[in-house]
DNA sequence: GTCTATAGCAGGATAGAC
DNA sequence: GTCTATCCTGCTATAGAC
């Protein structure tokens, strides 16, 4: 909860400590006094850095969330260059993992997709930066993967229903935590529970893109 | 987004006032100034009918959101009497259509699901009213009607991780309205994409629910 | 670049008239 | 049950010392 990080600057700290608050209770439930509380700096210093509390909203998304998205597309790639898909399988496999099992931390990854289902549940400048910098190009480039292994007949809107489909479950499963914990018993601190939902994913996703075009078991 | 009613008491209208605007922006982001002037009624009414504004949210969650989220169950009760379910199909088509094309209008089924969105990414005494009183009654239920057409050895704990797929998407194709008009160009405000919706979700999740037992096509 | 001090306003809650 | 008036806390934002 407390980001106690004190080797950086205290714009660093700042957005660090942010992102954590925004993520958990969203824009409006956190205070600047919250944020300096948690990054150890003084009231005045959000004004100095970043103006206004909304330009350190913006910031925590332009300079935070979005490279961390590339950082989980980059595994998502490097992970189809050292295995070149042979079947929609490959690609359903290599895309659930890169986001469940990625090189996020669990923390880190419900900090990722509350921030994104808030922005999605209340739309924001942060939701076209969100949507024009790193979904829609995504969609388009995983669509372009996708194509060759679906029906001729199928457009991207039909497409993208199915990849919106499939980011709803890794999103809900990254953001309903507690939910999932108290319906099923698992626990997200354990490494098996983490890779038993990410295999639940996978199948689920998997025979649901089945039903355009047939799988193999 | 205002709420006229001038029929109903005080009480009431507060109730309906609040619920949307705690549904659009949270509970923090609401004042009970805003309320009040949705509701057309006076400062002092929210402490004099509920003491208190967080007693003012866990009521809009008794008397609006469960009574609410019961309605869905019963129309989905009723199309499985008045059509019982002969295979996994009839099941996953009345599930999803009493949630996505039930009695809910687009407006309510899109406030229904972003409050629960909201308790689910930050839970509060709401979410375990939600759990205990709606979400695992249902599941129970709901899991008892699938059992049959399940593999012998499927566990409950499993068959619960996908309802949780599925609700994941009914959720998602509810609160992030916007996200996925921008994506796929689609108007809610249409009854032909709401269908398209609906059947899509139908069909990713009858293959979905395939990963275990064969659909019939 | 970081601090203290404070302006100025909006928030939840209450008292007491009607 | 509904209103007005008011208390007081906590908020964002800024000024100005260091």
């Amino acid at each position: 909860m407390t980001d106690d990080l004190l080797t950086e600057n205290t714009r660093e700290r700042l957005l660090d400590a942010a992102e954590i608050l925004f993520a958990n209770k969203g824009y409006r439930a956190v205070s600047i006094r919250e944020i300096i509380r948690a990054a150890h700096c003084n009231l005045a210093a959000v004004n100095y850095h970043f103006g206004q509390k909304r330009n350190l909203y913006l910031e925590v998304f332009r300079s935070r969330w979005i490279p961390r998205a590339r950082r989980v597309q980059d595994a998502f790639r490097k992970s189809l260059e050292n295995n070149p898909p042979h079947s929609l399988d490959d690609i359903v496999r290599a895309l659930t993992d890169a986001f469940i099992q990625g090189p996020l931390s669990e923390d880190e990854r419900q900090r990722h997709h509350q921030l994104m289902a808030r922005e999605q549940a209340r739309p924001s400048e942060a939701l076209e930066l969100i949507v024009n910098e790193v979904m829609r190009p995504f969609f388009v480039e995983v669509a372009g993967l996708l194509h060759p292994f679906m029906p001729d007949d199928m457009g991207d809107d039909a497409l993208y229903l199915y990849l919106l489909s499939m980011f709803s479950q890794i999103l809900y499963f990254s953001f309903a935590r507690a939910a999932v914990t108290i319906m099923t018993g698992g626990d997200y601190n354990t490494s098996s529970f983490k890779a038993h939902i990410s295999d639940h994913i996978v199948t689920f996703c998997l025979h649901g893109f089945g039903a355009v075009v047939e799988v193999s078991k």
